[in-house]
DNA sequence: CTTCTTACA
DNA sequence: TGTAAGCA
């Protein structure tokens, strides 16, 4: 439809990222309405450089690793500005994730506890019965 | 509430 | 493209 010329590898449209990285156009725009993303626009069309596209791999990076759009924003907008306060507060929403993550756990193993002892004395109930 | 998707004007 | 409604 709408090529961008590519010389070498600058520019990207929308739908090119979006097949790139799997997702939707929809989404990309919604990253974009929350101020995560900031392409430029010749006329109406939104053009990407590797800039932009650097930030989306590190807003799915951060959805993978359970970071909520809040806080890759956060992260993000210390983009251009102190790294030494980025990677601070890096390590700071790291070692919350972490927490998050352990305290998660703890309750799995909790709740797993609970299903197999519920499943011994279910199986207990079955043998005297049968 | 958050993160999208679907759908419509 | 903004908005609304709906999903998980």
């Amino acid at each position: 439809m709408n090529r961008i010329e590519p010389e070498g590898r600058e520019l990207y449209s929308i739908a090119d990222l979006a097949k790139e990285f799997g997702i939707s156009t929809r989404a990309i725009r919604f990253y974009e309405a929350k101020g995560l993303l900031s392409p430029e626009r010749l006329g109406s069309t939104r053009v990407f450089r590797r800039r932009d596209r650097a930030r989306l791999i590190l807003i799915l990076r951060g959805k993978r690793l359970g970071f909520s759009l809040r806080d890759i924003s956060d992260y993000l907008g210390l983009y251009d500005a102190d790294r030494a306060q980025q990677v601070h507060l890096l390590a700071e929403k790291v070692s919350e994730r972490l927490d998050a993550l352990e305290r998660q756990r703890t309750d799995l193993e909790t709740t797993i506890s609970e299903l197999r002892e519920i499943k011994k004395l279910a199986e207990q109930r079955l043998e005297k019965a049968g």
